[in-house]
DNA sequence: CTAAAGGGTGGAGTACGCTCCAAGGTCAAA
DNA sequence: TTTGACCTTGGAGCGTACTCCACCCTTTAG
């Protein structure tokens, strides 16, 4: 498929897909014409692109682990290693939240939130312009 | 405290500390001779930034949220009711990483993650240089 | 044949969040 | 008094992840 037909089906803009062919993440073959020609699974990998972006890891990361998948001697095992580790960092993310969540429930619920000494903002009104 | 004393107290540099001023994150009052001083709240102020920061709030964002703080006629109902949006967008944020982990748990452990269709990265090492 | 739609390249520009530097003022200890 | 630590400002530079643009070529429809 073209640029164009893989911007569609991801939703992406052509000029990304260039910038993620450039940063390493994706690979395609050439036309006669020089138009880039992506096979299919573009199309997923791109979603699993968008996916792990917004789980945090930077282009470059990504980039590292499908080379891990390409490196891996048994595809399956380095893909199912991927995800769990993955899944250890999902963790991670949600344990930060949920800490968070229940300090600012603690503060909310007992309307202490001003208690000196304890807030999390003591005198935000001295701290801002 | 001056902003070696606040850098040392909160580990940013003082350069970021400078930087979080001229992004209207932090006021600071000035000493006779022009230095910066900060008043001891910027320290749980500024850990509360880092901590917004590292659940995805970029420093725009922060900064208005002080800036509500600031203009609240009744100080602890807004900030109340700020704790209380910021839980939301917390609970927003789990409830998708849950819903990501969900996804990738039932793949790998169902030893089915290179199904055909269904494979997250059908054939990754096509795709990569 | 021509015009529009789509593709290619290179390079500039953008937003965010800093870091680093130069040039200079301030202050406390030796 | 001089040294050194600490402070000031302004501006440049950087990494990430793009977007936008100019300029040109290819393909397809009428």
């Amino acid at each position: 498929m073209r640029i164009g037909d893989l911007a569609a089906a991801t939703g992406l803009s052509r000029d990304a897909i260039r910038f993620y062919e450039k940063a390493g993440l994706l690979d395609s073959a050439r036309l006669g014409n020089g138009y880039r020609d992506f096979p299919p699974e573009a199309v997923p990998w791109l979603h699993y692109v968008r996916t792990a972006q917004t789980l945090g890891f930077t282009l470059a990361e990504i980039a590292r682990h499908g080379e891990r998948l390409r490196d891996a001697p048994d595809r399956e095992e380095g893909l199912t290693a991927l995800l769990a580790e993955k899944i250890a960092v999902i963790d991670e993310r949600v344990a930060g939240l949920l800490a968070l969540r229940a300090d600012l429930a603690e503060r909310v619920g007992s309307g202490c939130a001003l208690r000196p000494g304890e807030a999390i903002v003591p005198d935000a009104a001295r701290l801002l312009r």
